[in-house]
DNA sequence: AATTCGCGTTGACGTGGATCAAACGCAGTC
DNA sequence: GACTGCGTTTGATCCACGTCAACGCGAATT
């Protein structure tokens, strides 16, 4: 790439990375903000940090005193306990908040790890309290937005509760493809971001499993799968599985 | 019972239901609160209300506008799907809050249910925000509890997630075992409110397996169990069990 | 006291997914 | 271009739990 295409591109993130700027807004935090609630949560959210594939973005057992939003990028939580098991609990990708565990004792419970190169806003959360104290909309928001993790959970109690093996992975497939979509992305193309054994563990199944149940979506003609890249033909058909 | 002593109870009551005067204080909202902020509670939480057993207390698709505080007795919540499979996604009990997962949506989004005779404090949500936003500690105290339910949540992912029946059902007693104490009860002598069915689905299995490990426990001396009557014989020894 | 009903227990058997094991394919690396 | 290593696929076997079925027990009803 040419250097001064490079450095326009600097430039344009640069612009773009304040809230009142964010493409994300309707996925973020900022919902329903007018521009001057907007320029203050710009202040609030002035640091942002860029982690490798690979890295940690905070790991369990930490203080907490920030949450972050995903500009970019995605990230997988997991816990850990004692004798070595462990759990993903939940994948998450640009516009969605992570830390949220950490505020009820002010430490992490789990560990949030970048799947690909991503970059975060830093919320100090005592700041967004402040904040949120002031603007009746950003606390409402703020509200949902827990709330709708809590419902999210549930339904992935749900799922490992009720669901059998390929009932899960087709939940799992079709909820990635949702969110890919509220985000402009394709619904029915994709490059997974975590291994099978982290499908694995955030279904609460092992990844022999996994496996086989992408090949017989892939027998089916439900899907076709190439490694990573997901391409998904029927989503009736996956509907139907689930429903089942 | 004699008409005096019933009327000295009403009395009592009505005398105890102020959040400012409630033994709840510290597993409630009210943690921390001093008189004057106690009062402006007590205005908001004005209404109360009895449920018998088997009664519920909100639907699931019916439209939000209050959190409920457990003043006394013991509640499930369950989500139904579409196809007839449903889940259990906790037990509450007394000092314990209910309804979080409607505010996301402004609808409930599963079913809560009173498992015995129960009373439970009506808490406007629109009036709580309104006062988070005067008081602050009682905002940290609701974001906290929200969070709070989070983890609670992780934990019970990684329990359906990674545990094998006989560890599901000893995290199962041992959590409820220190609710209990929590509150003042007997941590290894209890009543079970909820069946065998019920349990099943909270942990996932079914209400076979639930009563099979029961008594798989109380061949090996780790607890002793008559019905819903559990006593917890050996509680390192279900620890053991557990990380097994 | 007999009857019904909801729950719980226990046994026999079947199966979905775990486990163990081998081989493959792709991406770096030398 | 061969080598190495991780992630994935696929097959064979095993076992924990589900399923189906019978029976037991206590509480409420008559």
């Amino acid at each position: 790439m040419p250097p001064q295409g490079a450095t326009a591109k600097v430039t344009l993130e640069v612009i773009k990375t304040a809230c009142s700027n964010c493409n994300l807004q309707e996925l973020c935090l900022p919902y329903g903000l007018n521009q001057m609630e907007l320029a203050k949560l710009d202040e609030l959210v002035s640091t942002r940090k860029r982690l490798k594939r690979g890295e940690h973005l905070y790991r369990s057992g930490q203080p907490f005193d920030s949450i972050y939003a995903i500009r970019s990028g995605f990230f997988k939580t997991d816990v850990l306990i004692e004798d070595g098991r462990d759990q993903v609990t939940g994948f998450q990708m640009t516009g969605e908040l992570l830390g949220l565990d950490g505020i009820s004792s002010e430490i992490h419970t789990c560990n949030a790890v970048a799947l690909e190169d991503s970059e975060v806003c830093t919320i100090p959360f005592a700041l967004l309290e402040d904040l949120s104290r002031e603007i009746h909309t950003l606390q409402k928001h703020f509200h949902k937005v827990m709330s709708r993790e809590i419902v999210r959970d549930h339904g992935v109690m749900m799922l490992l509760g009720t669901m059998r093996a390929e009932e899960r992975l087709a939940a799992f497939l079709l909820n990635l493809s949702q969110r890919f979509t509220a985000r402009g992305y394709s619904p029915a193309e994709f490059n997974l971001r975590m291994t099978r054994d982290e499908i694995g563990s955030y279904l609460g199944l092992k990844l022999e499993t996994v496996s086989r149940a992408f090949s017989r979506f892939q027998e089916e003609g439900l899907i076709a799968v190439q490694q990573k890249h997901i391409r998904i033909l029927n989503t009736p058909g996956l509907k139907k599985l689930m429903t089942h």
